[in-house]
RNA sequence: GCGGGCGUGGCGGAAUGGUAGACGCUACGGACUUAAAAUCCGUUGGAGGAAACUCCGUGAGGGUUCGAGUCCCUCCGCCCGCACCA
């Protein structure tokens, strides 16, 4: 990595010395740090404004993606507090997770000393890029303090109904003892042991997330400054769907069954059914099974395909006939046949279908497959009744009802209705035969996991009692320090004696549950923590309705749907608990783009750090071995691929302010940022300039404003009122760009500012907002230029600027002028110029009567203070 | 397959339906210097022209409009999300 400091050398062309971040940047960290300048409190009289970025997991060292995330957050920070916001704006750790149990398997280290370790260095880190956080707030997720109020609330959940215990089909790995995430299971193999995944049934805790499913899916519509994209993804991910469950009554099937139940959002389709299908697991499946070997066979055979990866590969539909009939509910002498499918999945619906053909593709190939009937009873509306029988696609169009006898003529929409009407009245083993329902995607969320570094659960099993919670005065469970990592499975089961312990509630002998959280619960609440990071309950009462919602709250889109839904759950189920009073966490959301980088590779196809490769002749060469390298594509910065930057290097080569300089200029925060040596230079260089700029601006005293330092007061007050806009709008790029403009503005003031007094008080103010507005992207930076310009008071105790109406105010305006849409040349008017005033002038000007040519104007176009179009025919 | 987004100079990107390319990076030329670095000045969408200036130009084609990068339709390309959801 280049060091400017070292190439540049010392001397230098001004008399100006030169900035140097190595001295300054500790210097202003320490002068926050000891002023306790971003500690929060709360504070009625001052409206409140927290920022949030989301926290990271503690792996060992910050990434650039943190760096990105945590400076936009800190300019947001820094900028309202100087706007008059008590600002709030913590930091803490993710802290429980599965790499800290792998550090532990692997190398031997405990998880615990492993995560606390890397979190001091991390800290460290981070404060080496000056963010204005309140320090006094951390906290790690695996702090007993924290998650103590983790285990009361869930405690609390159990109390109120939103808790389950269930069994559920997981993905084990019979080797490691363990349960696999799906994204764990590769080709259908452990990822780490590479045994092959079994399902199994195990009983496991269930967050009752699947309640709240509507109004989950509603309040997306208030979130008006989230993302579309995210609630789009919420929104599909939830589901919604309005349908029929539909009994229909079967023939030939095995003996105490008598009718199947079935899901359908298309119950004007019913004339065009031609078989149904059931789940593999499906009750109705399992009874038939029994006492057809080929079938059991086939059910099996689906059940090993549905371990994720593989089911995806052989979208191929494939059933068998159980021989079972079903009879129409509108037909008693039309039956269809039964058959099991292993595309019907059990947990949705009722994991029971009926098939129509000619208008679902799925149901279409497999009708093709097996030879069974294909019926159109939709028709787009001019076509004739029998054309779309012939083709193998699906009609899922609107059109009109056709051989459907008493629904023929009615539109799909009024059909549904019909249908649903009339089956409602009518009776099957009296009950009516069908009712409609509205259904969901959303699960309930699963949150027991068999692993050691989570959360304990805080249950006891016991053989009398059943299930029972641990009295809330026992709490902590705390998870044993004396774990041991060398045995596969969870360490918690195999501990010789924390699982053991009286039952509560009888005394008896018992034991605890050894499943911990899923870490997402950890997240789920983390920042209504942070309004009272000490408090003895979850949220204090005060503390969070004065501090919350978040109002900024930004992170990756990784985490649009499964963090922020939970979060938004968690909420919920915390308000219904009393343990909160807002029901979404987040206000606006943000989402940014990833860092990226160019990728180096060897002959041999390995991938070369960037801080190795070098240019040397127009080619890039292996620093060390001198071999040739070739360059890939720019992507997403991963220790895989190896084109990593290190936070570190940067900061202790260009300084923090460089590094968030360059996070922020040109690219929009919501795209992937491309870090570029060049770029980060560059970013460098234009610190040096600033520093430059306003150590000969601050030569010259404020004093009375005259005619000749309008210009340049003009441009300085435009600048402020812009700038404020775009940074309440987190456009940052667009900020740095008229923080340029305002520093070649005021560079070209300088020379004039020695000869003139008034020119030289418009210097002095401009230079004054100048760092103002540039403090909360280079914070240290500001500090010291503010230093420089004669101020006492810090910048971060320093009010935002504000812009003088008088002075953005515009008098003259560049009008284009435009014949037939072509523009042909420009003219300054005073603002507000009336057509009568225009007209004259622009029909003088040369370029519009050559563009004329002699012909009549037939029209004359005037959009007031923009732009004049003449229209002329030919 | 379904859903969403995006295509603008060598590059990152600006642009309430109203002067396309702000601002930055790169590159090139020049000044300063013994030299380099740093700094400063200039040029930098394409074509033509000595210049004034003219023509073309926002993925392709069409449309609406006095006027389209922006709105509508069709197509092409790239990216992202969901993926048997009945």
């Amino acid at each position: 990595m280049a060091d400017p400091l070292l190439i540049s050398g010392f001397s230098m062309s001004s008399s100006v010395e030169r900035y140097n971040h190595r001295v300054t940047e500790p210097k202003w960290q320490s002068y926050w740090t000891d002023k306790r300048c971003f500690e929060s409190h709360e504070d009625p009289g001052k409206p409140k404004y927290y920022v949030l970025e989301m926290f990271p997991y503690p792996s060992g060292r910050i990434h650039m993606g943190h760096v990105r995330n945590y400076t936009m957050g800190d300019v947001i920070a820094r900028f309202r507090r100087a706007a008059g916001y008590n600002v709030l704006h913590p930091m803490g750790w993710d802290a429980f997770g599965m790499p800290a149990e792998n550090a532990a398997i692997e190398r031997g280290v405990h998880p615990k000393s492993w995560t606390y370790e890397n979190i001091a260095t991390m800290r460290k880190q981070l404060k080496s890029m000056g963010l204005s956080l309140d320090w006094s707030r951390e906290f790690a997720t695996c702090d007993p303090e924290y998650y103590q109020h983790e285990q009361a609330m869930f405690i609390d959940f159990l109390a109120a109904g939103l808790v389950e215990r269930k069994s559920s089909k997981v993905n084990w790995d019979p080797v490691d003892h363990t349960v696999l995430a799906n994204e764990q299971v590769i080709d259908g193999r452990g990822w780490r042991s590479g045994a092959l995944v079994e399902q199994r049934e195990l009983s496991q805790w269930f967050l009752k997330i699947s309640d709240f499913s509507e109004e989950l899916l509603k309040a997306l519509d208030t979130l008006e400054n989230w993302p579309e994209k995210v609630r789009l993804m919420q929104r599909n991910w939830i589901g919604r769907s309005e349908g029929l469950l539909l009994r229909w009554q079967l023939k030939h099937a095995p003996k105490g069954i008598d009718e199947l139940e079935i899901y359908t959002t298309r119950p004007d389709t019913l004339f065009g059914a031609s078989f149904m299908a059931v789940a593999p697991d499906h009750p109705l499946a399992k009874a038939a099974a029994e006492k057809n070997e080929a079938l059991a066979a086939f059910c099996e055979e689906c059940r090993r395909m549905g371990t994720s990866v593989a089911a995806i590969e052989s979208a191929e539909k494939k059933g068998f006939d159980t021989g079972i009939k079903a009879v129409h509910p509108f037909d008693p002498s039309w039956e269809v046949p039964v058959y099991v499918a292993n595309f019907i999945l059990m947990d949705y619906g009722t994991g029971a279908i009926f098939g129509c053909p000619a208008h679902d593709q799925r149901d279409m190939d497999f009708a093709r497959k097996y030879g069974l009937p294909v019926l159109p009873v939709v028709g787009p509306r001019e076509a004739n009744a029998a054309s779309a029988a012939a083709t193998d696609k699906a009609y899922d169009g609107d059109g009109v009802m056709i051989n459907s006898r008493f629904l023929d003529g009615l539109t799909p929409e009024a059909a549904f209705d019909e249908v649903a009407n009339r089956l409602e009245k009518a009776a099957l083993n009296g009950k009516p035969l069908a009712r409609r329902k509205v259904n969901f995607r959303l699960r309930d969320w699963g949150v027991s996991r068999q692993r050691y570094w989570g959360c304990p659960i805080p249950v006891i099993h016991c053989k009398a009692c059943g299930i029972v919670p641990v009295p809330k005065q026992d709490l902590p469970v705390r998870l044993p320090d004396d774990a041991k990592f060398d045995k596969p499975g969870n360490p918690l089961v195999h501990h010789p004696t924390w699982k053991h312990v009286h039952c509560p509630k009888c005394n008896a002998a018992a034991e605890r549950e050894t499943d911990t959280f899923d870490t997402f619960i950890d997240s789920s609440w983390y920042y209504a923590r942070f309004a009272s990071p000490h408090a003895g309950e979850p949220v204090d009462a005060k503390a969070g309705r004065y501090w919350l919602p978040v109002d900024q709250y930004i992170g990756g889109i990784e985490h649009a749907i499964l963090h922020l839904l939970y979060s938004r759950f968690y909420a919920r189920a915390m308000e219904r608990t009393g343990h909160f009073n807002v029901s979404e966490p987040f206000a606006s959301l943000f989402t940014q783009g990833m860092v990226i980088h160019e990728t180096f590779r060897t002959h041999g196809g390995d991938w070369v750090l960037p801080s190795d490769a070098i240019e040397k002749d127009g080619a890039w060469v292996h620093a060390q071995s001198g071999e040739t390298l070739t360059v890939g594509g720019v992507e997403k910065m991963s220790k895989s691929k190896k084109n990593v930057v290190d936070p570190d290097t940067i900061i202790e080569s260009f300084g923090a302010d460089t590094a968030r300089w360059f996070m922020l200029s040109d690219t929009p925060p919501e795209r992937d940022i491309e870090w570029t040596e060049n770029g980060a230079r560059g970013a460098w260089r234009q610190s040096q300039r600033f520093w430059r700029l306003v150590n000969e601006a601050a030569g010259h005293a404020p004093g009375a404003h005259g005619p000749k330092g309008l210009p340049l007061r003009r441009a300085t007050h435009r600048t402020i009122a812009a700038i404020t806009d775009d940074l309440s709008s987190l456009r940052f790029n667009r900020a740095i760009a008229r923080i340029y403009e305002l520093a070649t503005a005021l560079e070209e003031a300088l020379p004039q500012a020695a000869a003139d007094q008034s020119v030289a008080a418009a210097v002095r103010e401009s230079a004054d907002a100048f760092t103002l507005l540039f403090a909360p992207m280079m914070p240290h930076l500001a500090e010291e230029c503010w230093a420089v310009l004669g101020h006492t008071t810090p910048v971060v105790a320093t009010a935002w600027p504000v812009a003088d109406p008088e002075l953005t105010r515009v008098d003259e305006v560049t009008i284009a002028v435009q014949v037939n849409g072509k523009r042909r040349d420009e003219i300054r008017v005073a603002k507000g110029a009336t057509r009568e005033q225009l007209e004259p002038i622009v029909l003088n000007l040369d370029a519009v009567k050559r563009a004329l040519d002699g012909k009549p104007v037939s029209k004359f176009i005037v959009v007031p203070d923009r732009i004049v179009n003449l229209v002329c025919a030919g």
